[in-house]
DNA sequence: CTTACTTCGTGACTTATTTCACGAAGGCGG
DNA sequence: CCGCCTTCGTGAAATAAGTCACGAAGTAAG
């Protein structure tokens, strides 16, 4: 076990593979695993998915590999699974009502507590147990049981604006669809989803191969 | 210039940073700008900017930066964004329908030009110029124009399926929203958009740092 | 209990990427 | 034309990440 060096950052990613691997192996009523077989579900060499995992723990058996039940309890504890996460949304168009409607986040351990927009269209529209607000009254999760996670989900020329606001507010997390670099203090992470740079990776190699 | 050293995989995405900032500067009337300053807007290193573009020429001049005409031109050219890319879209749920309606994706050169879902529901509905086809018919992409590019926005367990038939009428790239590793063959390239995992970097981070 | 086989955990090594830091230009004021 | 300032391009050094390969530990069969 390895408490003290460095951790990879995209070890935490692919420990997320890890687990959702493994749970589909669960439901298939499967009970262990070697390294071999998880890198072939998730194409990573075998050394990888040990390295991996031996940077949170000795999870596995010598000779017998992994035992499902197991390994899926410390990656969930690793990954914070415990919990339901509750997040605060901003923006309920295109793609804020995509994430609304999907409801594979509160399997995962996610929901979405609060939305918001400043279109009169958007406020006060329902999705499930959530009613969309004015985002004129986000700081009122100022107060009190304040998320950590929120998903920026409005153009570009709002979106940093916004994400002054959800910092202010106690946001720790944001992920941002907005196609911009967000100025962010120290201590809050941001990640983005940037679709136009995804496929303009795909142009850019298109365009070389021939 | 570098024509010769590998090109790290991640100055590619920056490059597709690099030309947005530009062109932001470009329409605030700006001309020049220095590695220096690009960097605080993309939030990197004057260091990593210059080198990132010597890997593709020399684009700037001593003492007074990069011209933002030029470095605009270059950047286009080598990320291919002369011609407009066709795209094929598989799956019109949240997600899919998300895209439909996204109006950029036109103005950075990409467009959805065929969208194929199972769904009796969704086969036949218009979005613009795009009427949903069913999926059934998908390969009659592989005969004329066929796209190089994909979109996949279906459910997990139909993912590999429409990977499959994808990689077999000639796309080339895919990006996948699916919760799935894709088996694509060599010479495919596949960008994963991976919500949960991205959410699960943040329970992570959130659970460790309290 | 012993042998043969499997598979882990990990230090050492290799490869990849980023940062440093400096020489060489280019611009400008005088 | 000269010094002074700015900023590039880039090898060399540093850091980060990934792969290799092997000892140790487990399993299973006879
Ligand atoms: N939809 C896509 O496929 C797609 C693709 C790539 C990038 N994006 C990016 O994702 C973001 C959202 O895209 P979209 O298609 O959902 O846009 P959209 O225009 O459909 O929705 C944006 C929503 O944000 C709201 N909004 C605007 N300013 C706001 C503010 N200050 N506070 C709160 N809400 C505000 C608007 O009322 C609207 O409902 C954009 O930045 C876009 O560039 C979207
Ligand atoms: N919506 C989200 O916010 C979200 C978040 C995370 C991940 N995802 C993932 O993105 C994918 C799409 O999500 P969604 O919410 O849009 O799902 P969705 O169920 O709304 O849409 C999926 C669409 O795919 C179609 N489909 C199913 N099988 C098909 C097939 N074989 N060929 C063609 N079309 C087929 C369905 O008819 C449906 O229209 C899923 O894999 C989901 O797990 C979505």
């Amino acid at each position: 076990m390895n408490e003290k060096k460095r951790i990879p950052k995209s070890a935490v990613s692919r420990l997320s593979l890890y687990l959702r691997e493994i749970q589909r192996l669960e439901k298939d009523g499967r009970d262990r695993v070697s390294s071999t077989e998880l890198g072939e579900f998730t194409d990573l060499t075998d050394a990888q998915v040990r390295k991996d995992l031996s940077y949170f723990g000795n999870f596995g058996t010598s000779g017998s590999g992994y035992e499902i039940a197991t390994l899926k309890a410390s990656l969930r504890k690793i990954l914070g699974k415990g919990a339901m996460w509750p997040i605060v949304l901003v923006g309920v168009g295109n793609i804020g009502s995509a994430l609304l409607r999907y409801p594979g986040f509160k399997h995962e351990g996610f929901v979405i507590k609060e939305a918001y927009d400043v279109d009169r269209n958007k406020i006060g529209v329902r999705y499930d147990e959530l009613v969309v607000k004015d985002v004129a009254d986000i700081n009122k999760n100022e107060k009190g049981k304040a998320a950590k996670i929120a998903i920026i989900a409005v153009p570009e020329k709002a979106a940093q604006d916004v994400a002054d606001i959800l910092v202010k507010s106690n946001v720790k997390c944001i992920l941002n669809f907005a196609p911009v670099v967000l100025k962010v203090p120290e201590g809050v992470t941001v990640r983005n989803i940037d679709l136009s740079t995804e496929l303009e990776n795909f142009s850019f190699l298109l365009s070389f191969s021939k």
